[in-house]
DNA sequence: TTGCTGACATGGT
DNA sequence: CACCATGCCAGCA
């Protein structure tokens, strides 16, 4: 019963994450809270992690189609921690999402641990709403997030 | 079926 | 600045 219908909800949820996060500008990145934010789920950024888990690769086989959202044009690599951190999450996932990011020439620092971040005072990307939302916004002057509290 | 894990975030210590 | 506890809930054993 409720099987069906949570299922449904699941789907939306995943079809609602990835088209988000396909509005990340091309060298820019953003949190998976931030995404959770966009999508009206504020409360589960976890499951925004979980959807790119379970992102599919592109078909290999020029015969079959490729799952509608994948790797391939799901820009997954512009997603990271608030922090600005690369989540390790495996031996070298953090490095190839960090060479997927330079290949876009966003900067990934490297810690002394050899933990990769992004400086979100530069690269992040941060709306209220999303553009395809905010009905092509048509000026106004783009934020300038250049007060990066920073104190070290 | 039940229970644990985890591509996170936030607030407290 | 670094840990620790809690909320969330889809996957997976």
């Amino acid at each position: 019963m409720a099987r069906g219908e949570r299922s449904e909800e699941v789907w939306a949820w995943y079809e609602a994450v990835y088209e988000a996060i396909q509005e990340i500008p091309h060298g820019r990145v953003t949190s998976y809270g931030h995404i959770a934010r966009l999508v009206g789920k504020p409360e589960r950024p976890r499951q925004v992690g979980v959807c790119l888990k379970n992102l599919p690769s592109p078909s290999t086989d020029p015969s079959k189609t490729s799952p509608r959202w994948n790797s391939g044009n799901v820009p997954w690599q512009r997603v990271i921690s608030a922090s600005g951190r690369i989540s390790p999450r495996g031996p070298s996932g953090a490095s190839r999402h960090a060479a997927a990011l330079r290949a876009e020439n966003v900067e990934v620092n490297q810690g002394a641990m050899g933990e990769l971040t992004v400086d979100l005072g530069r690269f992040g990307w941060f709306p209220d709403v999303l553009p395809s939302e905010a009905g092509l916004v048509e000026s106004s002057d783009e934020e300038n997030e250049e007060e990066a509290a920073y104190h070290t």
